[in-house]
DNA sequence: CATGTTAGTTCAATGCGTGAACGAAACGGC
DNA sequence: GCCGTTTCGTTCACGCATTGAACTAACATG
C-alpha cells in the first residue's frame, strides 16, 4: 500500500509538463496543435507550457507542415543538445564511460581495462572520474551541460539505505559505497544501478521493448538475470535485488550451481553452465566463439538448453502475464537467433492458453553493449519526470 | 511506459482527500492536527478539506482528548455506517453474498447452494441478485446506500475488453459475461476479480499483509495461485491473469497435472495432488480432514511437500524480492502450520541471502472464508480512491 | 483584396494548498 | 473569578495551476 504525497497545484505542472516532454522525446516532432490531442491537455496549457520550455531551450523548433488552408503548424521537438548524459559500464574486464546526448546518440567514449586483480573500488571509481572528464573534454561539453552520471555495476545495488550499497561476489565488494566516492569526486548527480537492470532498461526505452507496458528482459550472458516490468515500471522488490531469474530452481535435484544450490536455470542455459554440459573445456577463452560452434553442431545439450529456456519464459509468462517478453544477453541472442521458434513452441507447450496468447517473445535489439546507454537512462528518466527542479549543475 | 495521465487542481484535491481518508482509515481516530503531520498537508487544507468530509458524513467526531494546558483535541474518524459494502464469493459448491459496512463488519450474510451441475451462469447472476436483495433487508440497508458490489469468482477474469469476461474451465465458463448480466439486473457499481485474487487483496488490507508494500500472497487448495504486490499494488499483468504459480514448472519432466503439462507446483504442493500422492484415493470427500491425516503421520511425502513448497517460495523470493510472503488458502494454512519452520529452512537453502534476509514467511490470518471481503475491498478501493466523483448510487 | 480555415495566444474565471492572522477552548496561578 | 499561556482549529489573501472564450496570426482560394 504505497501511500501516495501531498500534492500542491505545482505537482500539476511538473506532471504535465514531464508527460508533454515524453510525448515529444518518444513520439517525434509535433504540433502544439497535435500535443493537444496526444495530451489530452487546453491548447492554453499547451502554449504556455511549450512557451516555457522553448525559452528554457530544452524545446526548439523543427520545421513546419502546410496545413490545407490554414495557417501552418510549427514542429515542435525536444531540442537533442539541450544537456547530456553520461552512461558507465562498469563490467569485469573494463570500465567504459560514454556520453550521450538527450537522443541517446553517442558523442564519445573511452574505454579503460580492468586487470583480474585490480577490482578495488577507490581504482574503479577513479577509473570513472576520469573517464568522465575524457569524454566531457572529446565530446567539446562542459560538466555543468551534463544532466548527471547512470552507472551500471554487477551484483546487487542496496537502495534506500544512507548511500547505494553494491554487493558483488565475483568483485569481492560487499557492501561498497560507490556513490560516496563518486560524490566525493564530482558534483553530477550519480545514478546507481545493476547492470543488467540499466541493459534491461536500455531495451525498454530505446529497443525492443518499446511501448510495452508489461514486460520481461532476461538477460542471459554467464550469467543469468531479468528485469521485469509491470505497469510501466521496472519492479525493483524491497531491497532492489528483483529479477534474479538465474538462481530460480527448474529442477529439483539438478546441477549444482556456483550459487552452491542445485537445479538453477542459470546451472543449465548461462553460457558457463551451457558449455560445461556440451563438454567444452572450463579453460576456454573465447566463450562466444565456443558457444558458437556447440550451438551450430546442434544436438542432445543445446534441445535440452532449449527445453530449460523454454520452460524457465514459461513459468514468466504463467506468473507474470506479460505481453512481452525480450531475449538479450550475448548468450541469449546467440541461442535465440538460431532457436527463437523451438523456444516458442516449448514456452507454448508449458504454458497456460491465455497468458501465452497474450505475449510475445522476440529478441533484444541493442546488443550487450548496452549497458552504458541503459545507466544514461536512468538519468533521462529522472530528467523527463523532474525537468523543472532538476538543474543543470556546476562543475565539479 | 505507462502514460500519466493528464492533470488539473482538481486531481490535486482528489489525491490528497484519498490520502486523508486511507490514513484515518487505517490509521485510527486522529485529530485534526495529527492529521498535518501523518498527511504532510498544511493546517487549513486539513481544517477545509474535514469540514467537507464531516458534512457529507464521510466523518464523524470521535470523542476528544486532553493536551496538556491547551485546547482539546477533537478526534475523528471515518463513519462505518456512511455506506456499505457488497461482497460476493461465487465458488464451486455456493455462492455466498456478504454485506458488510465500511470497516468490514459483516452485517448479513446469505449462502446459496449450487449443484455441480448447476453452473449455468444465468443461473449464478440471478442467485448473486437475489441475495443482494436478502442482506439488503436483513440489514436494513438501502440499496442507495450501497457503494457497490464485489464479486470474486474462479478462473481468468479479463478486464480491460467491453465487459469482464470469465474463463473457469471447471465450470464450463467459456467468455462469459457476468458483469453486463449483472447490471442488467442491478444498477450498483460491479467489480468482478479472480477468488484467489480478492483473498489476497484482503490479506493485504485486513491480514497479515498489512502495511507491506512489496509481497507475495500464496493460495494453496486444490489448486495453487498467488498474489504479487509490488510498490502498493497488486500486478495484474496485460490480460490481468498474472499470479498462476501453481503451473509454474519446478521439476522437468515430473508429475503429470490436471492442466496437461508436467511437473507443476500444484501437481505436489495442491491438496489434490499431494492426496494422491501420499495415496489416498481420489473419490475422497472430506480432503481437508484426509490431508490431516496425512501430515499427521508424516512421512518422506510430507517431506518431499516441505521441499516443493519451500524451493517454490525460494523462486518467488529470488524473483521477486518481496518483504513479506503469506501462506493461505486451507491447504495452505494446514501445511504451514505444522511445518513453518521447516519450510523457511528450505527456502533459505533455496534462495540468496540478500532477498531471503530481505523476507518473513507467515501464515495468512483470514482463513479461506476472506474471498467475499477481499471481493468488497474491491469497492472500498475505489472508494478511498476516489471518493469525491464514486457517488451513492439510486436503488436498482 | 476579401473570405475562409486552421494554428496559436491571451485573459478572466475557477479551484487548490499555504502561511499568517485570528478565534476557540482548555489549564494554572492568583 | 480573572488572566496569561498553551494548544487546537479556522479564515482569508495570495500564488499558481488549467480552462473556455475571445482574439490574433498565417496561410489558401477566388
Amino acid at each position: 500500500m504505497a501511500r501516495p504525497e501531498r500534492k500542491t497545484v505545482r505537482d500539476v505542472r511538473k506532471g504535465n509538463r514531464g508527460m508533454l516532454l515524453r510525448t515529444l522525446y518518444f513520439g517525434g516532432p509535433r504540433s502544439r496543435h497535435e500535443l493537444t490531442g496526444l495530451t489530452g491537455l487546453s491548447a492554453a496549457t499547451i502554449s504556455t507550457m511549450t512557451g516555457d520550455l522553448l525559452t528554457e531551450k530544452i524545446l526548439m523548433e523543427a520545421g513546419q507542415v502546410d496545413s490545407d488552408g490554414g495557417r501552418p503548424r510549427v514542429l515542435l521537438r525536444v531540442n537533442p543538445v539541450y544537456a547530456y548524459l553520461i552512461g558507465v559500464d562498469v563490467a569485469e574486464t573494463h570500465v567504459r564511460v560514454e556520453l550521450f546526448d538527450l537522443e541517446m546518440t553517442e558523442k564519445a567514449r573511452v574505454d579503460y581495462t580492468l586487470r583480474p586483480s585490480h577490482h578495488d573500488i577507490e581504482l574503479v571509481a577513479r577509473r570513472i572520474l576520469a573517464g568522465i572528464d575524457v569524454v566531457l573534454a572529446d565530446g567539446q561539453v562542459t560538466a555543468a551541460q551534463v544532466l548527471g552520471v547512470g552507472i551500471g555495476v554487477p551484483g546487487i545495488v542496496e537502495r534506500g539505505v544512507p548511500d547505494a550499497l553494491i554487493h558483488a561476489k565475483t568483485f569481492g565488494w560487499d557492501g561498497v559505497p560507490l556513490g560516496a566516492l563518486m560524490r566525493a569526486g564530482t558534483s553530477l548527480p550519480v545514478f546507481i544501478d545493476n547492470g543488467a537492470k540499466t541493459m534491461g532498461q536500455a531495451e525498454l526505452w530505446f529497443g525492443a521493448g518499446r511501448g510495452a507496458d508489461h514486460a520481461v528482459i532476461v538477460l542471459i550472458g554467464s550469467g543469468v538475470g531479468a528485469t521485469v516490468v509491470a505497469d510501466g515500471q521496472a519492479v525493483r522488490g524491497t531491497s532492489n535485488s528483483a529479477g534474479e531469474w538465474g538462481h530460480t530452481k527448474i529442477e529439483m535435484n539438478g546441477r549444482p550451481c556456483r550459487c552452491g544450490s542445485r537445479g538453477c536455470l542459470e546451472a543449465y542455459i548461462g553460457a558457463e553452465g551451457l558449455l560445461d554440459r556440451a563438454g567444452v573445456p572450463v579453460q576456454t577463452t573465447d566463450w562466444p566463439s565456443a558457444l558458437g560452434r556447440v550451438l551450430d553442431v546442434g544436438g542432445p545439450v543445446v534441445d535440452e538448453t532449449v527445453t530449460y529456456l523454454g520452460t524457465g519464459l514459461a513459468n514468466l509468462i504463467n506468473m507474470l502475464n506479460p505481453e512481452r517478453i525480450l531475449i538479450g544477453g550475448w548468450a541469449g541472442l546467440m541461442i535465440g537467433e538460431r532457436h527463437l521458434d523451438q523456444i516458442r513452441v516449448v514456452v507454448g507447450e508449458n504454458s497456460l492458453t491465455q497468458p501465452y496468447n497474450a505475449t510475445s517473445i522476440v529478441l533484444g535489439e541493442l546488443g550487450p553493449d548496452a549497458v552504458a546507454m541503459g545507466a544514461a537512462t536512468l538519468v533521462l528518466e529522472e530528467f523527463l519526470d523532474a525537468s523543472a527542479p532538476l538543474r543543470l549543475h556546476a562543475a565539479s
